[in-house]
DNA sequence: TTTCGCTAGTTTATCGTTATACTTTCGACG
DNA sequence: CGTCGAAAGTATAACGATAAACTAGCGAAA
């Protein structure tokens, strides 16, 4: 109990080397002669010592962290986003840790801020909520990807999806199955910058137009944050208020859930009277009963690239920012009419 | 670009004073004058200076930061319950940074590890895979709260849910709504040492023998991840197996809502032909069709108690251990029978 | 024999803060 | 008038590692 932490100077000491031959050692660098390595890792193994990683990072930069900003730990989105992440760092001996962005704006800007972000070696961001005057302050010499919807300057190495047109594609397939009247839940048709609800609504508002159908405001139907619970409460609202639908949008697969839970709410059957379809494909869309029709943003392919991108960065600390958009596709499950 | 980092000796020698200044300055340390202070804040202000958390944490040891380390991201109860504690440390002005430790024993022991952990001023720890000589490696001088269902150590600070008298209030709840032959999805009778699936096996079985029925080997349906496909496509084996179930305890809420899934796919209806009850009550579990019924571990509570127990330990280094067990109630849904 | 280069190390100077101890100034008080 | 104490600030030495430059010893090439 209270005994010290063992630092390389008590492994120096008891080796009877140098701090230095045991960074050396640890570090496998080729300066140490093999029974001296071996000895110095025997006394290591001994005392127990592991390396500081305060220390190492306040003189060497290199931590081997990553960190994700994520607007909120219980989407099921960001989530799903995190494991990924996780598993592909985790073949470059590197780990992630994840960090929450979204409860207020203080606290997001205190995850944002550079203090923070300074503690890994890269930075993936996913925060819905920051606009540009944020983004400007952390101008750090600090290898950044931003993921998401935002529109941001070129400067920042980026990826995001095809929202427009996985929106459109959602809206389309309503359409061919048979839905006239479909509102989008979680959309906006504005907004004081462009965003996830804005680019998903615009889809949507092409679709409908292209079919000679009028995308009426009364189908926009505005969310706060996105929960599933906000997203039931909101739809029976509407439903209660009389608005007549036999297909809804959900922006995402989350809003989707609760969209089918209001649905049934309201003694309507899905896809029999309303047909739905929603966006992410989470891992539980496929387990939902029906099973959720919904746009495939190809999660894998991102994660990729934009761990390409964090890689680029790491290795050289001037490449030219790139801007990459990843696929979309539908698929078919219950909630959508054959 | 490439400008170099503020350090605090870029503002003393900007604003005319020590770093020592500007550090008492910055921690609202007492001995500095008023036309001083104000001054130092404004070179701050107007050189953008950010303090180095990193520096910050060699010399002075606390930094702020929180860990919680879960098994896996993409599991929901871990999403709720990361959110939950990321609010309740905002109260305190700490923040929560979350790491997964479960994809691999290897990567399991990194994430565990001393050095990892050294970075934060406390640990919370809800890594269900480690065993008694992993905890003794991480014997630091590091505040930690493990949370869940090991038996370990009274020398560890604690807080787990009561899981058996929980799996026995779902089974017992089946019961008394007419189920016989009730089947544990995700439950082990026998395992290398008690797990949470060896705990609510144990409640289960405890339920079935009080009301006088058998609990069976083959009722026992063991998963390796209790993931909501692993539950589907185990309950749907079972099930063309030619098992004879109408109840089934999920041990969780999500492969709870993987067994929903699995019955349907039977043609099996739920509650009518089969009964269900999960564990955790995640927020979707209300959303879901029909509802779920469940137990509720009353997590706001649990989370503050491992609050509780981690402020304890970093206010006094040798406070006395404590275990905390948390209290669990049914909720009743749709999904079992009036 | 001298010089060169390689191996196996060591020494020294930091990385950016903060803890501690120290100095200076100045007013108050006996 | 001397001393005591508080207020405002500075100087110095860490925290634990690593980068960079340096040294000692030795065999081989010139």
């Amino acid at each position: 109990m209270g005994r010290r932490t063992v630092t390389m100077n008590d492994v120096a000491r008891e080796a009877g080397v140098s701090v230095m031959t045991v960074s050396n050692v640890l570090n496998d660098r080729s300066n140490v002669g093999p029974e001296t390595r071996q000895h110095v890792l025997e006394v290591v193994d001994r005392l127990g010592y592991e390396v500081n990683l305060t220390a190492r990072r306040l003189r060497s930069g290199r931590t081997g962290t990553v960190g994700l900003i994520v607007p909120r730990f219980d989407l099921h989105y960001y989530g799903e986003l995190a494991s990924l992440i996780s598993d592909a760092l985790a073949a470059d001996r590197m780990h992630l840790v994840v960090e929450q962005s979204g409860a207020s704006r203080e606290r997001e800007l205190s995850a944002l801020s550079l203090a923070r972000l300074q503690q890994y070696d890269g930075v993936l961001l996913s925060a819905v909520g920051l606009d540009m005057a944020d983004l400007d302050r952390i101008h750090p010499d600090l290898p950044i990807v931003l993921l998401g919807e935002q529109d941001v300057p070129d400067r920042y190495h980026r990826v995001h999806m095809r929202n427009v047109p996985g929106a459109r594609l959602a809206t389309e397939h309503l359409i061919t199955r048979g839905a006239r009247r479909i509102a989008v839940l979680g959309g906006k048709l504005t907004a004081p910058r462009q965003e996830m609800a804005t680019h998903r609504a615009n889809g949507w508002s092409d679709a409908l137009a292209d079919a000679g159908l009028d995308p009426r405001p009364d189908l926009v139907i505005p969310l706060q944050d996105y929960s599933i619970a906000e997203a039931r409460a909101r739809i029976t609202d509407v439903l209660a208020a009389g608005l007549e639908i036999d297909g809804v949008f959900a922006v995402t697969d989350e809003v989707a859930i609760g969209a089918l839970a209001g649905l049934h709410d309201a003694g309507l059957r899905v896809p029999d009277d309303v047909q739905l379809v929603g966006f992410d494909n989470l891992d539980i869309s496929a387990h939902l009963t029906p099973g959720l029709t919904t746009i495939d943003p190809d999660r894998p392919t991102m994660v990729a690239e934009s761990l390409r991108l964090l890689r680029r960065q790491l290795e050289d600390k001037n490449a030219a920012p790139e801007h990459v958009v990843g696929t979309v596709s539908l698929v078919i499950r219950g909630s959508t009419r054959n």
